[in-house]
DNA sequence: AGTCAGGCTGTAAGCGCTTCCATTCCTAGG
DNA sequence: CCTAGGAATGGAAGCGCTTACAGCCTGACT
C-alpha cells in the first residue's frame, strides 16, 4: 500500500462514473443532490464509489465552489485545558456545520506570520485566540480577506469579538475580598490594554475605586507558573524584611531553600503578608504557584493572605484551601466563535461584540469557610 | 469588506501576472523556486503579489501537486491537557515540515466515521490518538489509502505506532508500592487491550506476579472523575462494612453526605481500606478523585491506602499529599507521530512501532516520605 | 561576426470537481 | 398515436495553480 509518489491513491470521479457508466456530472449529483437522480443510477453509483473506495478530493472540489469547507484557528500553544476546553467547543460548532478545522499554534512571542497567511489560503474563515503570536496589523490584514473572528483578545474592527465577561466579575471578586475585611488588595497579572487580563484589572480598579480603597502592590507579570513563584519570593522577602531580619546574610538566594524553621519568618497567627493581606490573581497558574511557595514556607492561606485565581483549572478543585476563582463557559465561547463565523460566511454581516458569563466560584482561599460539605463545590463540575 | 458570497476575495496570480507584467508561469515560480526567476523580475513579481494582496489558493495547488501539504489528526475530545499537549507536539513538528494540521475531535463513543473519511480527502497522511471515535476498521481503512500513524493507540497492521512506556513502568511502580510493604493492591481502570491503560495493567501484573502477589480488587471502570469518585464509594462502603457498621439505616446515599463524623467510620491509624492497602490508577484523574473522596471521608492516603496515578498533571504537584504518578513526554510523542508521517508521504517505508521513556515521579501518595525541601520535586518542570 | 549553450520566460495541458446548458428520455395529456 | 413538458443525464467549461515543453535572448566562444 501507498507505493508510489506520484499520485495519491484513491479513485476520482471518473473512475466511478466509468465503472457504474454515467457521467462524472451524474456522479457528482449523486453525492452532492441526491435527488436530482434516479434511485436507480444512485444505487449503482453508490456501489462503483464504494467498490472503489471513492474519497472526494477536497481540493477540487473547493477549486469548483470557490469555498474550502474549512476554519482557520490560530491560538497560542495550548499551556493549561483553557485552549483545550475552547478548542474543542470550536471544533464541535464547525463540523455540526460541516466544516473542517485547521490548526495554527503560536507562542505568544513567536511570529507565525507566515503560517497564517498560509492558513488563509485554505479556510474560508479565521478565529483567533487570545493572544496568538499574531499582531494586529496581521489580524486586520487577514480580516480583509476572509470572516474573522476573535476570541478573548483586544478587539480589531471588522473581527467579531467573543470573550467571557471579566470586568464585572472581577469587581464582585474584588468586593467579596473587601467584605471580607481585606484592604490592602493586590494584583498579579500584566493588565494590558484590552486583554482579559486587562478587564479584570480594571474591575479590581472598580471596586476598589467604589470602596475608597487605592491599589496596593501591583505585580506585572505574565500569567504563567514561575512568575507567581517569583511574586512569592517578594512577598516572602517583604515580609521577611517586616518582621525584622534574622540571618540576612543569608543573601541572594536564601529565600530559594525553604527550611523547617521559615515559618517562623512571619507570625501566621497575623494577618498580612508583606504589604498584602489579600491578592488578586490574573489566573489560576499564579495564584497555585503563589499558594503553593507561601504554604511551603509555612505560611497560612487565606489566614494570612487571601489569594483568588481566574479559570476555575481542575486543580483549583482539588487543593487546600480550595481556590476561589471564576469559571467562564470556554467551550461555549469557542463555539459562538465557530458559528459566527459560519454564518458570516454565508454573507451574514459582522456583528456587536458578544460577552458571555462569568460567575464565582467561592472556595477557601478568598477567606469564606470551609463548605461543611467541602466536597459539594469541589465536584460542582460532575453534578452539572 | 466581504462583501459577495460568489467567490472568494484576494487576488489570484493571473492577476498578480498581469500586474507585473509577466506570465503566471513566472509568477508560479517566483513563489515556488525563486532561483529560476531573474533577481528584476522577481521583484516586480512580489511588488505586485504584496499590492494585490495575493494569497495563493492552497486547493488549486493541492490539485495540480496532488498533495495538499496538511495532515490530519482525530482525537478524543480534548479532556485534560494530556492531548493538548499531544496536539502542541504534533502541530510544532507539522508545521516544522511545512504542513498544515486539520483537526477531527471526537468522543470516544461518538461515531465520527463520516467526518474521518472527510478528512482522509483533504489531508496527505492522518494520525490517530488514543481511543478517538475509530474503529480499528476505520483505521485500517484509511491506511489503505494514506500514511497512517497511531498514538498511544492499539496497534493496526500498516500503521505506524507510538506509544509512551507503559508496561515496565507500571511494574516499576507496582514494585515500589510492594517496597513500602503493600501487598493488597488493587487497580482501577479498564484494561482494553492495546491500550495504554491494558499496557499498564499488565505491568502492574508482571510485578505481583514476580513478588508471587496475586492481584487484589480490580475496578474496570473509565478513566475518568466521575468514575473515580463511584471507586471511592465502594471503598468507602467496603470499610464501613469491614468496622461493623454503625448507622446502616443511612440507607442507600448515605454515603454521599459526608460529614464530621465521618472519620470514625474507619480507624485512621490502621493501614488498610476495605480489602485494600494500596490501589493503583490508570491515571491522574482517577487516582485525584479518589483521593479527595477518601480524604474528605477522613481517612488517611497514603497512611492508610496508597494511591498512584499516572501522566503527572498539574494537579499531582500541587496535591497534598503529592501524587505519585508516571511522567510521560507526550509532546514528543505527538512530534515523532508527525514527523513521522512526513517521512511516509516522501516515500519512506512504514517502521515498527516507537516506544519513548516514561519515569516515575514519586511524591507521597505511595507511602514515600515528604521530601524535605517539598518544593523542589513539586516544581521539577520549571527547572527543567 | 557567427554559433551555440544555457538561462529565462511563455504556452498550454492538465489536476478532480461543480455546474450551466443542451440533449435525451419519459410520462401524461390531447 | 402524437406532442408538450418536465425530469434525468451528458457535454463542456472553468476554478487557480504547477510544470513539461518550447521559444527566446544573452553572452561566451570559435
Amino acid at each position: 500500500m501507498m507505493a508510489n509518489g506520484e499520485a495519491l491513491p484513491g479513485a476520482t470521479i471518473y473512475q466511478v462514473a466509468e465503472r457504474a457508466g454515467v457521467s462524472i456530472a451524474t456522479v457528482s449529483r449523486t453525492f452532492g443532490d441526491p435527488s436530482k437522480v434516479t434511485q436507480r443510477t444512485r444505487d449503482s453509483v453508490v456501489a462503483a464509489a464504494r467498490e472503489l473506495r471513492y474519497i472526494p478530493a477536497a481540493a477540487a472540489r473547493a477549486l469548483a465552489v470557490r469555498r474550502s469547507k474549512a476554519l482557520g484557528v490560530v491560538l497560542p500553544h495550548i499551556a493549561g485545558p483553557y485552549y483545550a476546553e475552547l478548542l474543542v467547543g470550536f471544533e464541535v460548532a464547525a463540523s455540526e456545520h460541516g466544516l473542517s478545522v485547521v490548526l495554527v499554534l503560536a507562542k505568544p512571542d513567536e511570529d507565525r506570520t507566515a503560517a497564517v497567511l498560509d492558513l488563509l489560503g485554505r479556510v474560508d474563515g479565521v478565529a483567533f485566540m487570545a493572544r496568538s503570536g499574531a499582531q494586529d496589523d496581521v489580524v486586520r490584514q487577514v480580516a480583509e480577506l476572509r470572516p474573522t473572528v476573535s476570541v478573548a483578545r483586544g478587539e480589531v474592527t471588522g473581527v467579531d469579538a467573543f470573550y467571557a465577561e471579566n470586568r464585572s466579575s472581577a469587581r464582585m471578586l474584588t468586593e467579596h475580598l473587601i467584605n471580607h475585611g481585606h484592604r490592602r488588595i493586590g494584583f498579579v497579572g500584566r493588565p494590558e490594554e484590552g486583554s482579559d487580563i486587562g478587564r479584570r484589572h480594571r474591575g479590581y480598579l472598580d471596586a476598589l475605586d467604589a470602596a475608597g480603597l487605592s491599589p496596593a502592590q501591583q505585580f506585572p507579570v505574565d500569567p504563567i507558573e514561575s512568575a507567581g513563584l517569583e511574586v512569592a519570593e517578594q512577598l516572602l522577602a517583604a515580609q521577611r524584611r517586616l518582621t525584622g531580619s534574622r540571618r540576612e546574610d543569608g543573601g541572594e538566594h536564601g529565600a530559594a531553600e525553604p527550611t523547617a524553621d521559615d515559618s517562623h519568618v512571619g507570625d501566621p497567627a497575623m494577618r498580612g503578608i508583606g504589604e498584602l493581606d489579600a491578592l488578586m490573581c490574573g489566573n489560576d497558574e499564579l495564584a497555585l504557584a503563589i499558594i503553593a511557595r507561601l504554604t511551603a514556607a509555612g505560611h497560612d492561606v487565606p489566614g494570612q493572605l487571601a489569594v483568588t485565581g481566574w479559570d476555575d483549572t481542575v486543580t483549583a478543585r482539588y487543593l487546600s484551601p480550595g481556590l476561589s476563582t471564576v469559571r467562564q463557559d470556554v467551550a461555549q465561547l469557542g463555539a459562538l466563535a465557530a458559528r459566527r463565523l459560519a454564518a458570516r460566511i454565508d454573507g451574514d454581516p459582522a456583528q456587536d461584540p458578544v460577552t458571555v458569563d462569568s460567575h464565582l466560584v467561592l472556595r477557601e482561599s478568598c477567606g469564606c469557610a470551609p463548605d461543611a460539605d467541602s466536597l459539594a463545590p469541589r465536584f460542582a463540575a460532575l453534578t452539572a
